[in-house]
DNA sequence: TTGAAAGCGCTAACAC
DNA sequence: GTGTTAGCGCTTTCAA
C-alpha cells in the first residue's frame, strides 16, 4: 500500500503539502502543485478514505434503511439514490431491515459504528427517539414515506391522500365501477392511515353512493393474492381493485385469474408505485406513480445539504404523485390484453 | 462521542485493558472484565470501526458487486448474501455497477478504500488482472457465475449448460415443441455460451430436428420483448421460447399477449432465474432455478473462510440447477390461465 | 509557501 | 494481568 508519506519523499515535500494539494486548500505554489500531481499520478497513489474518515471525524458514506428488497420498488429507488450519491462523492451503506426491528437496531448501530455522515430512513420501525439518536451522534437523516410519526427532522413523503384519491376517482368516474375493494398496507401505518383518506374522499365526491370493502396487506405479493383469493371465494363481489402496492395488485391479479375473472372486463384494478415491471403485466398494470427519482434525488440532495451544513435548518417535503392508467383499469386500451 | 479512552478512565484501566475485553483476547482478570464490561454498558460505549479498521488494516465489510439492480434475481441474491453475512458479523457494501465498467473501476477503488476484507463478485466487467489487484491488495475474492474468464480464485457457478437442457428437454420431449427460439444474453458471456451448449446438447438428444432461431438479448425485461416483437413481426414462427432469464421470459411473454399469441397453448416460454414473481405472472412461468439461497450462502461461506484463514487455497464449486415446471411452457396444467 | 507535530480512536507489541 | 506506547494514514493547527 503506497501512503502520503512516499507520495510526500517522491516528492521532496511534506506531508502537509501533499494533504494541501490533494484536497484543494489552496496556499501551495503553483509549481509545487503541479509537481504533487503529478508524482500522485506517477505513483497511482489514492488516498486511503478509512484514515480520511477517522481524521476529520465522518465518512462519505450514506446510510439507506429500506424495509425490504423483495418489492422491486425499493431496489428501483436504491439505484436512484445510489446514482446521485455517487455524483456527489458519497457511498451508499445500504441496510435492508426486512421490517424486522432487530434488524433495524442491528443497522441503526452499525451506521454509528461505520461513521456514517447522514442516513435515508424508510421503515416502520423507527421511531423519534430513533431518529434523535442518530442525530445526537453527529448522523444526519432524513425520511423517506412510511414514517408513521411525527419528528422534527428532515422528511419527504409522497401526497398518499391525493394519491389513492386519483386512483378511486379514476375508478368511480372513468370507470363506472360502484364495488371497490382497497387492499391497504398494515393498518397502523400512516400511508394507509392517508390512502384510507383519500379513498374516501374520493368516494365523497363521487356524488352516489358506492358499496366498498377494507382489507389489509403487508405490501408483499402473496398478501394480495391471499386476501383477494379470500374474498373470492367467500363469494363477496367486486368490480374492481385498489392495491396500496404493486406488489399486491400483481397478486391481486393472479387471483383473479386463477378464478377466471377477466382483467380489466370484469375486475379493474390499480396499483401504487409505478415499480417498471407494471407495464410489462398482463394485462398492463395502472398505478400511481410515486416519482422514485424525484424522492431519490431530493434525499440525497437534501442530506448532502444537512451534512455540509450542520446548521441547516430540516425542512419537510412533500411530493405530489401521479396516476399512470394502463390496461388493467380500463377496457378502452384493453382490447389485445384481455 | 464516547471513546475508549473514557472509558478506561471511568473503569480505572487502561485502554490495552479495555480493548482486551472488548475483542475477547483474555489475559485479563475475569472481576476486570465484568466490570469493564458493566462500565462498557453505562456508558453505551460504541467501538468506532473505522478507527478499528485503520488500526487493523482490515474492516468488517464484505462488497458485493452485482450487475444491476433492476433484474429482481440480484435483489434477492442480495439479501441472501447480506443475511449470511450478517449472522457471520459482517456488513455488506453492496456495488451496483449497472453493468457499467466505468462503476466497476469506481467500486474496485472504493473496495480498496474501506478496507473491505472481502469481495464477492459478478460482472461482465470484471477480469482476472483486476481480481489479481484486490487479492495483492488483500482483499479475497469470490465470483458468482457471469465470468468470462479462467482465473485461480474462488468460484461459484451454475451448470448452465445443464440448466438448457434441462428446459429445452422439457420443451422437446414434454411438449412436443420443434420451432424454439432462444433468446440468449449478451454473446460474449459464459452464461450464455454454456447455455447455447445445453441447447445444442438437448436438440441433439432429441432424436429428430428442430428448427431452432438464436437472438441476443441484454438480461432487460425490455430486450425479451424486443426481441420478441421482431421475430413476430417479421413473421418468423414458432412453438417456443427459452430465455437466458426471467426478465426477458417476461418481455417476452408480454409481445406474445400484446400480438394475441397464446401462452402456452401456441407458444411455450420457459425462463431462468426463477425469480419469486415467476410463480405470479400470467400464465406463472417455468424456469430454471440456480439456487439463489445455495449461490449466498455459499459464497459468504467460502469468503469468510478464505479471510479469516489466508492460507487456504481457493475452491470452485459448480451448482446443478433445476426446472421449475409451470404454466408457461406445459398445457397441462394451463387451463385456467390461459 | 511550507514543514513539524499533534491527534482522530483503536490495536498490539513490549514491558512490568 | 495490566499498562505504556508506537503506530494505522490522514488532516490541521502552529511556527517558521
Amino acid at each position: 500500500m503506497i501512503t502520503i508519506k512516499d507520495v510526500a519523499k517522491e516528492a521532496g515535500v511534506s506531508v502537509a503539502t501533499v494533504s494541501r494539494v490533494l484536497n484543494n486548500k489552496g496556499g501551495a505554489k503553483p509549481e509545487t502543485i503541479t509537481h504533487v500531481e503529478n508524482v500522485i499520478k506517477k505513483l497511482n497513489y489514492k488516498p486511503n478514505k478509512i484514515a480520511k474518515s477517522l481524521s476529520e471525524g465522518s465518512s462519505n458514506l450514506i446510510a439507506l434503511l429500506v424495509p425490504t428488497l423483495n418489492n422491486p420498488f425499493f431496489p428501483e429507488l436504491v439505484r436512484e439514490i445510489e446514482k446521485v450519491a455517487n455524483e456527489n462523492g458519497y457511498n451508499v451503506y445500504l441496510c435492508n431491515s426486512d421490517d424486522d426491528r432487530m434488524k433495524v437496531e442491528y443497522y441503526l448501530e452499525s451506521m454509528i459504528d461505520h461513521y456514517v455522515s447522514g442516513a435515508i430512513i424508510n421503515s416502520l420501525h423507527v421511531d423519534a427517539s430513533d431518529l434523535a439518536e442518530l442525530e445526537k451522534r453527529g448522523i444526519r437523516t432524513i425520511t423517506i414515506d412510511r414514517a408513521n410519526f411525527e419528528h422534527p427532522y428532515s422528511a419527504i413523503t409522497v401526497d398518499h391522500t391525493l394519491g389513492a384519491q386519483l386512483a378511486v376517482t379514476h375508478l368511480i368516474r372513468d370507470e363506472k365501477c360502484n364495488n371497490i375493494v382497497f387492499i391497504s398496507g398494515p393498518k397502523n401505518e400512516k400511508s394507509a392511515i392517508d390512502r384510507l383518506t383519500g379513498f374516501t374522499l374520493a368516494l365523497n365526491e363521487a356524488g352516489h353512493p358506492v358499496k366498498t370493502h377494507i382489507c389489509y396487506g403487508d405490501f408483499g405479493t402473496a398478501s394480495g393474492y391471499e386476501n383477494t383469493k379470500a374474498l373470492i371465494q367467500n363469494g363477496h363481489s367486486f368490480d374492481s381493485i385498489f392495491c396500496a402496492n404493486d406488489a399486491m395488485a400483481i397478486g391481486a391479479m393472479r387471483a383473479c385469474h386463477e378464478f377466471g375473472i377477466k382483467v380489466p372486463s370484469e375486475v379493474k384494478i390499480v396499483g401504487y408505485d409505478n415499480i417498471s415491471l407494471a407495464s410489462y403485466m398482463y394485462p398492463t398494470l395502472s398505478s400511481v406513480d410515486q416519482c422514485k427519482e424525484d424522492i431519490g434525488r431530493l434525499a440525497v440532495n437534501e442530506l448532502i445539504q444537512l451534512i455540509k451544513n450542520p446548521k441547516n435548518k430540516q425542512k419537510q417535503y412533500e411530493l405530489e404523485p401521479k396516476l399512470v392508467i394502463r390496461n388493467s383499469s380500463t377496457i378502452n386500451g384493453g382490447s389485445i390484453n384481455e
